[in-house]
DNA sequence: ATATCCGGCTTGTCCGACAAACTATGGGTG
DNA sequence: CACCCATAGTTTGTCGGACAAGCCGGATAT
């Protein structure tokens, strides 16, 4: 009865053998003494290393894998590796599932990032990036009768301006919203008529706005880009504040590192 | 020599029998037929459901556990959860440490994510958000000569405006920026004299903001104060395209679930 | 009725073992 | 001398069993 009265104590933080093996390893990664691409060695090195069973060990490489601090090479050794941004965005899509976010949030997040992506690569795009996105519009301009295919080319229209920008945090901050944001467009484009026209108009206007190294066109074009997105959510007959349903779970399950 | 010059045939995808069963397990929190909160069951049990030896399903547990999708809780059972965003959130910063991006990358993220926090905080924050606002304002004001304790109290500022737009996608994107971008307040707070003084009173203006719900306000004085940090960060003598250091692993490497 | 003890269950770790895949080494062959 | 193949060794993925420590519930003693 007392007991639970005061909290003058922190939980104690009780390790186990497995948590500090990979809480070692991770050090060694993160410290830089161990680099992206270096062999970690065997397991029976680590066993030996750590004066721990194998089983340890094991548990321990499975947690790093996990997080992508480690991967197993096509040789299946172990090597130390950064993490993949699509690993991290799927593993943050699968979180907003579970957390059955709305579409209104994920349509205010997704809005002021993807300006914000168009705004930047207005300003970073290199030639490459350019012609990328041009063999991606050319593409959807083939498809304007396909939902599935143009709404996949959509999704990727908006991951290859969002690495026009150059910008790794805004990529990576951007990915995990599009992952569930876009998968819709198929949807809208099935149900609302000049869904795709408008779509490729506005991607167009986005890619001469990024040759012109116009960031305020290519704002603003992406804001109306994404307006329409909410129009067409809404004509579809789609309430903005229903969760983001697990249905998308699919696409958050893919590419687990 | 002749087969690796065609490659028709994708990679035959050869899953381990601790990924199939991570994944049967995965499957069956994601589409619900186990909630948060509800046991898996004992590592016997699962032994004896997927017929694997308990190594194997230990292994599993590991990769689900990092993934924040099941947890031990205090009786050390386990049980399905919910992803932290805390975890995410490290993980995501370690990630952006190791790829070493820019402060001018995580300068133009967070400055388009804190103003839209603070847009939609304007709109959506209730009584208890800017309560808390409040009290930390209060306590800001205590500490205007103490660097460490301000920085932290800063960095609690925006999460808590984070908090206050009530959109978890939005708060969830500005984490990871937001743990790497905010422990350098410290360190010009304590190289730019009004620095400290600046910042409480930007503080102060987007508390008011957010009390007249004039969202045009807040976001006026969000990009004033991401402003104010920038020219704090380059009359300290720093390089705005120096890669955001190692140092600050300690920040990311904390509560990995 | 309360306090205490005991036995069972569960987890964390260890040990030893084996098949399959891969590597390397050495020998045979043209 | 160069090349190909077989064999042995290494490494991983999985298995079965074992045990100490912690937790729980029930039985027992006071």
């Amino acid at each position: 009865m007392l007991a639970a009265a005061e909290d003058r104590f922190e939980r104690v933080e009780v390790a186990s053998a497995c948590h500090l093996v990979a809480e070692a390893i991770e050090r060694e990664i993160l410290s830089g003494r161990l680099r992206p691409g270096d062999g970690v060695g065997t397991e029976a090195a680590l066993c030996r290393q750590f004066g721990v069973n194998r089983s340890t060990v094991r548990e321990a490489i499975r947690m790093l894998e996990q997080g992508g601090l480690v991967q197993r090479g096509g040789d299946r050794r172990l090597y130390a590796s950064l993490p993949r941004y699509s690993g991290l965005s799927s593993r943050v899509s699968r979180a907003l599932i579970l957390h059955e976010v709305t579409f209104r949030e994920l349509w205010a997040t997704a809005r002021v990032l993807e300006i914000a992506a168009a705004e930047q690569a207005a300003e970073n795009a290199d030639a490459a990036a350019i012609d990328a996105l041009e063999e991606n519009q050319a593409r959807a301009e083939q498809a304007l009768d396909d939902p599935a295919r143009l709404a996949e080319l959509d999704s990727q229209f908006h991951s290859l301006m969002s690495k026009a920008s150059r910008n790794r945090v805004l990529d990576l901050a951007r990915e995990p919203a599009g992952l569930l944001f876009f998968p819709t467009t198929e949807m809208i484009c099935r149900r609302v008529p000049k869904g795709a026209a408008r779509m490729v108009a506005a991607h167009r206007h986005l890619i001469e706005a990024l040759k012109a190294r116009d960031a305020a066109a290519a704002a603003l074009w992406m804001a109306r880009h994404v307006a329409d997105w909410r129009k067409g959510f809404e004509r579809a007959g789609r309430d903005l504040d229903e969760p983001v349903e697990r249905v998308f779970a699919r696409h958050a399950l893919r590419a687990p590192y």
